[in-house]
RNA sequence: GGAGAGGUGGCUGAGCGGCUGAAAGCGACGGUUUGCUAAACCGUUAUACGGCAAUUAAGCUGUAUCGGGGGUUCGAAUCCCCCCCUCUCCGCCA
């Protein structure tokens, strides 16, 4: 959610950098700032007719119920109130077609990301070399498949397309990467969060799951939705707080799956545990101070690829331009691993900057410590990371002529072992 | 799932149709006193949005907010309905 009054006194820088991001035709600012004004208007002219009613608060008080005087102005009463509901009836409406439009317009994205769709992503760095292999090198479901630590026909006999079932050491591996990234980011002073799974309307408003996202995400029948990423629990932990600016920054992170509908995203490319309704990730996440929030999105970054180096896999970190940005975020950068198979990229960390976006949905702010004035926290988060992108990339990377994969160093002891074969 | 109790300001807690944005206490902050500290005393003590005034200023004023939403009423923290949450007892269960 952006600020009304910031739009109306910065119009055009706005609506400069919205165009980044969204068509001029969609982008109705004027019309929204005439809504707010007429809104504004109405709601002034429901007030002074309020005030005139409360005022006879004090006279109806001093007389007698049922005094001729007393049913006088009762009558007179009736008409005020009548008006007073009046306006608030037009007030409202407007208000509320104020906040249906400004819920629909993204977050403004920050100075330095490119304008436009995917095509203008723009590589900022790349880790490591192309692996060189000897022999015909397999994808990760062959790989999955004859180690038989990936049973993808017992997943969709036992739940539906596109769900993961990971067995054996392909279970312990997967678990293995979870807990070292637990591990490493406790080590580094971000609290663990184990969260519910199950959040509330209200938590997915905050995240921006909603109003515009309902369909990509599960609802039960409780009217709850399973958490598609953990950011959508994280992002919600102080919303209607305040909190000291001595305090900031927070830094946390949590360890859920994550359950995602997809709906209409099959594609033939995306085989195997590329694209799962449910996935293992680490989320990390952040309150801090306004002034802090571009330094934090470098330190996020800068964690993920640390992952990445650490598990040996080549990677490269994208900005992604202004329409690949999601909603609520004012940048984007992404950790993309190399898939040696498919020779692709494929994103393993979204990390991103809300600014105060999110804050704002979840009135979540904190005390400036000279002025004693409350502002909204900046919110950022990044996965730390998504795992299963990170098995398909270690699997095809580390995989042995005979078609064993080798354990990257960093998991041995979480794994116990060092190297994966098939067995019996 | 059944039966009860309750949700009021930073906290404790009164109020149960108009004089209550809300008593009292605690805490916090400012001041007086003081060699210093403590105590005592005095004062201040929410947020959002709007209007007027003002930027050698940061004041005055209106509206809204007593878990959330709706209703009754000239008027609701107070009455009615729905929902959410917390606690106690019973049942069920990892």
């Amino acid at each position: 959610m952006l600020d009304i009054k910031y739009i109306a006194e910065n119009l055009e820088e706005v609506k400069k950098a919205l165009l980044k991001r969204v068509a001029e035709k969609d982008l109705k600012l004027e019309e929204l700032l005439d809504v707010y004004e007429q809104s504004k208007k109405i709601r002034r002219e429901y007030e002074s007719k309020r005030a005139e009613q409360n005022d006879f608060n004090d006279k109806m008080s001093g007389l007698k119920k049922g005094s001729d005087e007393f049913l006088a102005l009762i009558a007179d009463l009736k008409v005020i109130s009548n008006q007073v509901k009046n306006l608030d009836d037009q007030a409202l409406e407007l208000e509320n077609k104020v906040k249906a439009i400004l819920e629909n317009i993204p977050n403004i994205p920050a100075d330095d990301v490119p304008a436009g769709g995917k095509e203008n992503n723009k590589v900022l760095r790349e880790w490591g070399e192309e692996k060189k292999f000897s022999f015909d090198i397999k994808d990760h479901i062959q790989l999955g498949t004859s180690l038989k630590t990936l049973d993808f026909d017992r997943a969709s006999k036992i739940s539906g397309a596109q769900m993961p079932m990971y067995v054996g050491d392909g279970a312990m591996l997967e678990w293995a990467l979870v807990n070292y990234f637990i591990q490493k980011h406790n080590k580094d002073c971000y609290t663990c969060i184990i969260p519910p799974h199950l959040l509330n309307e209200e938590s997915a408003y905050v995240a921006g799951q909603l109003p515009k996202f309902r369909d990509d995400v599960y609802w039960t029948q409780d009217k709850q939705c399973l958490l598609p990423t953990a950011e959508t629990a994280l992002c919600n932990f102080y919303r209607d707080e305040i909190l000291e600016e001595d305090d900031l920054p927070k830094k946390m992170f949590a360890y859920t799956p994550c359950y995602r509908r997809e709906a209409g995203t099959y594609g033939s490319e995306e085989r195997g545990l590329v694209r799962m309704h449910q996935f293992d990730k680490v989320e990390m996440f952040q309150y801090v101070k306004p002034d802090d929030s571009p330094k934090a999105l470098e330190e996020l970054i800068g964690r993920a690829e640390q992952i990445c180096q650490d598990l040996g896999l080549r990677h490269r970190v994208t900005m992604l331009a202004a329409e690949d940005v999601s909603f609520g975020m004012a940048k984007t950068c992404d950790v993309e691993v190399w898939f040696p198979f498919d020779k692709v990229w494929k994103e393993v960390s979204s990390v991103s900057n809300a600014t105060e976006f999110q804050a704002r949905r979840g009135n979540i702010r904190f005390r400036e410590k000279d002025s004693g004035k409350l502002k909204f926290v900046h919110t950022l988060n990044g996965s730390g990371l998504a795992t299963s992108r990170l098995m398909i990339a270690i699997m095809e990377t580390y995989q042995q002529e005979d078609g064993s994969i080798e354990v990257p160093a960093v998991l041995r002891d979480y794994m116990g072992k060092d190297i994966i074969k098939a067995k019996n």
